[in-house]
DNA sequence: TTTGCGCGTGAACATCCTGTGACCGAGCCC
DNA sequence: GGGCTCGGTCACAGGATGTTCACGCGCAAA
């Protein structure tokens, strides 16, 4: 179950349904004003956009961890149908959208019945292409949210979503739903996360100025996991940007390989005088 | 006493849902050779489809507890949009389709916006409709996640979907539709659930804000299950979060000096000096 | 090295969340 | 109709959680 992803993975937090987060797009085509008006608007509302020439195979795509793919058929060729089908059944998790020229019934069934969530028809307006794409993945976030969610684990910490949690080994941090939620953003992105991200990210909205909400919980979360996991530091703070999640074992803990976590749960009073 | 009142339930209550091959279906549509035409094909299918001549309220829409509602828009008037908003906004769980006539780039932003899953044009192909309907609640249903149907037992419970019903060895817990659907979902799904979702596959819609019903009914299964099993506890809160079942051994129990399944929080404090 | 702002810290305070008992209306059976 | 069960709402209370504040240290620029 634990699977461990070692220290590195690219950003693909999405922390649930407080702030819908950005749509990671890439569109496979090749007709130059298309993808210039697309990309003008996909700019303007913050998707991750990201523009194929050339079909990617299923490895790439993983690796890019898209919400969606908008593809033209017509730059795939004949083999565009298996093409269409293999990405449908191996990426359920990925919303998409054949947008291409004109079509016949037969050819926009076969497309849907393969896998694909839409067909749009061009020519066809940005606008109405992007609510086709948004559609989609909304109906596919409902799902996706927990099931895709797997385990992780950064040095001695476990991150487990299914449970709201993170562990040391078999005992609980007693986190709260917050502080887990930062955590759980910050353990996804593998990046400095400035303050204003953090905050919109896991409360929903603007983050007031001057307020100290996200030092403080960043601090309660240093706390626990230092009660947890003491021989390692994993929030560190980047002075006048943010905060950055990433597991270093202590450099005065020389070597041991064996250390025991020590005990936990005793995160208030006696540990610390 | 402890004989269960199954008899009969009320036809939508709990199997409906469970059925993932059959797509309840309802047609809000007036073109009597548009819905000959439909039926015909979603016969053959074996959908269970619906005409409907007129607007159904919210209330009737979720007794129907439909997995896909095809709407023309022409026939709701001017009142189309805010009917649409709110059939969305209430039943998240349900694909909207609009199947209308000819329309203006806008408007088919302003339905997917509001939350229609797909928009198509009339005249269309049946066949056409059908595989966006396919695709609406395929997309819908991933990651609902399989209620299991066998018996179960978690530590002194065993579940019965089959007789909708709990027992602790032979007698019955005599829980209520609502508190085995509840306990039912609970036992299926190995994580956290938010009362939202909770609420949702249970009840079938969006639960309305500051709803405490799941709350109640957990208070009310957590009673029964004491009752049945009080050395045992089994759905656990997690604050901020929602419920989670899990068969625990109340460690307040001395009496018995059976095997401890050793929970948590019992590492030996020697062990990490 | 000095200075100024950013940041860590602890605690007080305000707020929200949850468990709980009581209550009420609808449906059902006698 | 009367009694019952069931689903659902309400208000209350206690506790867990989130937010704010003041103080002092530390980091980086000059």
């Amino acid at each position: 179950m634990s699977i461990d992803r070692s220290v590195t993975l690219p950003d693909a937090a999405g922390s649930a349904q407080r702030a819908p987060s950005r749509i990671r797009l890439a569109v496979l085509d090749r007709d130059p004003g298309f993808m210039q008006v697309l990309a003008k608007r996909l700019d303007s509302l913050g998707c991750e956009y990201r523009p194929l020439a050339a079909p990617v195979g299923l490895e790439g795509l993983v690796t890019m961890r898209l919400n969606a793919l908008v593809v033209d058929l017509a730059i795939l060729g004949p083999s565009g149908w298996g093409y269409l089908e293999q990405v449908c059944a191996r990426l359920p998790g990925m919303a998409v959208i054949v947008c291409t020229g004109p079509s016949s019934v037969a050819q926009r069934v076969r497309g849907l019945r393969l896998g694909a969530d839409a067909w749009v028809t061009k020519p066809c307006h940005a606008e109405e292409l992007i609510c086709v794409i948004e559609a989609a993945v909304r109906r596919h976030r409902r799902g996706e949210m927990p099931t895709l969610e797997a385990t992780a684990t950064f040095g001695e910490i476990t991150v487990r979503p299914d449970l709201h949690q993170a562990y040391v080994g078999p005992t609980s941090l007693e986190l709260t739903a917050r502080e887990f939620e930062i955590l759980h953003l910050l353990t996804g992105a593998d990046r400095v996360l400035r303050r204003e991200e953090i905050y919109e990210r896991v409360w929903g909205y603007a983050m007031a100025h001057g307020d100290r909400s996200v030092d403080v919980f960043v601090r309660k979360l240093r706390q626990k996991l230092r009660a947890g996991s003491p021989q390692w530091s994993y929030i560190h703070t980047h002075f006048g940007v943010g905060y950055r999640f990433a597991p270093e074992r202590e450099v005065d803990a020389p070597e041991l390989d064996l250390v025991e976590p020590a005990p936990l749960h005793m995160l208030d009073p006696a540990l610390a005088g």
